[in-house]
DNA sequence: GCAATTGGATCCGCTTGCGTATCTTAACCT
DNA sequence: AGGTTAAGATACGCAAGCGGATCCAATTGC
């Protein structure tokens, strides 16, 4: 900004402060122009700051990249409703939501970052999480079999993550996130189903 | 080349040779370095050619990219095996060997395409495909109610899509073809006990 | 064999981003 | 208050790709 705003004093923002709007910038930019559009120009330009400012900072793109996805991605919470058909609603909702668009940066727009660094989507994710814990829909039928709501017979990875799967497709392919309708048919038609369970015959209908 | 090769006359393309040559040249730079990496410079180089070369023919850059897509994109057959479990294993392979790299490329490479014209997949896809037929599962379904092998109520699209919305998937996840039992796995886990079918009550088991 | 095409090499000016250096001055510390 | 730190503006040479123009010669059609 070489222009004053209004007649206040020029403002100079320092340390966090400064280091949130900048990646909150990089975001931005990320979310808007993908991972080759994710250069220091742009980031400085959004941020109303400058490259050296950057460059201090974060000498390669990848720190800044890193930094930038630390801010925006959170563990899942698991939720415990004493349902599993409410607790997979909730997670699918709440992964809908702050994870749609998330999604899309990392699987799609970050596939150009994972060709040049020859790294995989899974490094980036173990960068970024602590430690690979059981994955969430794994703890929810977990917990509904020790309930009782399900019998305890060894299921594949691939049904348990099933309706984790189905909203991930879902997102890729609108890239956005999904219509809540979609994941209450996900999880009514298909994913109760295939476990054996009717909708309704578990407490707490929709 | 400047270089001569060999001792041979120098060889010179022409007409359809040379097309076909730029246009494989074109889709290999566009599954290696992704839509941005897909210059004309890249191209032309790959092809042994030169930019104007390039120029003369495609004046824009979609219009070399719709050329290359055209030449890869063909539509699925679909099989009529007799059996629902057969025709869907088949189609699933076909698609897994035939559109395990397509799909990455349209879906993933080409996010910053879609994202710098504003158009979509499907958009492109009404550009490659001529008519919107009805989906390939919806006819195996179709025909295995007709053979009788099925009741003939009406399910979701969602139910007879779900093992191309799961191979897809995974494509998209690892970035490349699926393993053949990931594909027995969804239909013989997944989709038919959905559909009301065993595995092996039908005819042709595996 | 000769003339018309057209493939292929080379060069142009332009733009964008890189990574760094320099300089000022606002914001903080004690 | 005075000194130190570092934000932010500006400029740099470099490289890559753009979209053409120019030129030569290999191929083809007649």
């Amino acid at each position: 900004m070489s222009e004053r705003h209004g007649e206040g004093a020029p403002t100079r923002r320092r340390g966090a402060t400064l280091e949130n709007a900048i990646t909150d910038a990089a975001w931005a930019v990320l979310v808007e122009h993908g991972y080759n559009g994710f250069t220091y120009e742009a980031v400085a330009a959004r941020a109303g700051t400058s490259k050296p400012v950057l460059y201090r900072r974060w000498p390669q793109r990848e720190d800044l990249l890193i930094a930038t996805l630390t801010r925006y991605w959170r563990p899942l919470g698991i939720p415990d409703t004493g349902s599993l058909r409410q607790d997979a609603l909730t997670l699918l909702r709440a992964v809908n939501a702050e994870r749609g668009r998330t999604v899309i940066l990392l699987r799609i727009h970050l596939a150009d970052y994972f060709r040049e660094t020859g790294t995989d989507f899974n490094d980036l994710r173990s960068r970024l999480l602590p430690a690979d814990r059981t994955p969430p829909f794994a703890q929810l039928v977990d917990r509904a079999a020790a309930r009782g709501e399900l019998t305890d017979v060894p299921r594949s990875a691939r049904v348990v993550n099933l309706p984790f799967d189905l909203v991930r497709h879902d997102m890729l392919m609108t890239m956005g996130p999904v219509p809540d309708e979609s994941i209450v048919e996900i999880v009514d038609t298909v994913w109760l189903p295939l476990l054996g369970l009717s909708p309704h015959a578990t407490h707490a209908g929709h």
